[in-house]
DNA sequence: ACCAGATACTTTGACTTCAAACAGTATTGA
DNA sequence: TCAATACTGTTTGAAGTCAAAGTATCTGGT
């Protein structure tokens, strides 16, 4: 074979910050970058394995959040939980509705919420689902698992950072390494 | 790790799934649910800081592509960088083109071929995209360069499991995955 | 030389996401 | 009371991604 191998296309990166002088940022360049590789190859993946089931990722994160509450909650409980924009959400339910895994209810006290009860078919689907994640993703990452916890620690200690708040409000830092920046006031 | 205070979801998901009996995949799962986490909140900042150049993170990599190629490429070869589909190159090209940051160009040869040139537009805004993502994101991601490393390390381990090999069949996968750069030009 | 199969790109359509504008409902305060 | 404001959800439109089908061109075996 050739000798001219091909490289990982992230080390070639790597150097050509270095050769530009940009030593500095390319650790931080080549993190990102091979974040975002990881990221395709974990949502293909977990497409894939979800397929079967007609589900994707996205619905499939929906039915799980419905699955551990057994009461209807509303539209925009599930936005922040799931960090969505509201119009995401709204398309979701819709698509899940049409499958039949959930139902929209009208909410008893307050006519301008909307509440998302799961089906018995969603329960169904939601656990099949949760038992193909599990053995064919969740546990197949191709870590040890103190890897896979340092990665979580590294990964919480950036969401920190970053001013990723656990939902409402909250003052207390999760992992106690930086003190909650005032988002969003 | 932390107990059970106020609810860091990612926390709180990792109980849940230990409640079901689930413990052995309960590591896996946050470590998934985490990563597309960040990579939301990644995503999120980058954009925000290519908007004021009128690029987003997509097609801010097709132009660092051409940025470091003199001469035009094909489009076929920018899919097998990106790891992108042949049809959403064909779509970014089509608005980078649009901007006047790159132009079609005929393979001189080839009749199926489509070039792509950087213009000297592109090349301005690419270099003031970089220097904004170097350093607004690169150089701010809340960690060590011990953390950063790390996390690069373990992202390698994941793409190498997975088989994520460098570009068109390379069949050596020699240790170049591994360890990141020890730099130190 | 010629035809079958590969390659390169584009087009069309489905999906997911966000932003912005809209409509209906609740809450608040003057 | 009632008008301004806030909140909830939907609609519409733009971006980006993939899959599948279509067109054009090249290559290889006979």
């Amino acid at each position: 074979m050739p000798k001219h191998w091909n490289r990982d296309p992230i080390q070639a990166a790597y150097d050509l910050w270095v050769a530009k002088g940009w030593e500095d940022t390319a650790d931080g360049m080549i993190a990102v970058t091979s974040l975002l590789r990881v990221h395709q190859l974990l949502m293909a993946r977990a497409d894939e394995i979800l397929a079967p089931v007609e589900l994707s990722f996205a619905r499939y994160e929906v039915l799980v959040v419905l699955y551990f509450n057994e009461d209807a909650v509303p539209l925009s409980y599930l936005a922040k939980a799931l960090q969505l924009h509201q119009a995401s959400v709204t398309n979701l339910i819709n698509k899940l509705e049409k499958q039949g895994y959930l139902e929209r209810r009208a909410h008893p006290s307050d006519r301008r919420v909307t509440l998302a009860q799961i089906t018995r078919t969603g329960r169904a689907r939601t656990r099949t689902a949760i038992r193909r994640l599990n053995s064919e993703l969740f546990s197949q990452l191709g870590l040890t698992v103190e890897e896979t916890r340092a990665m979580v620690s590294i990964f919480a200690k950036m969401r920190h950072a970053w001013g990723d708040t656990p939902q409402d409000g909250g003052t207390d830092a999760t992992g106690a390494l930086l003190p909650v920046a005032q988002s969003t006031a």
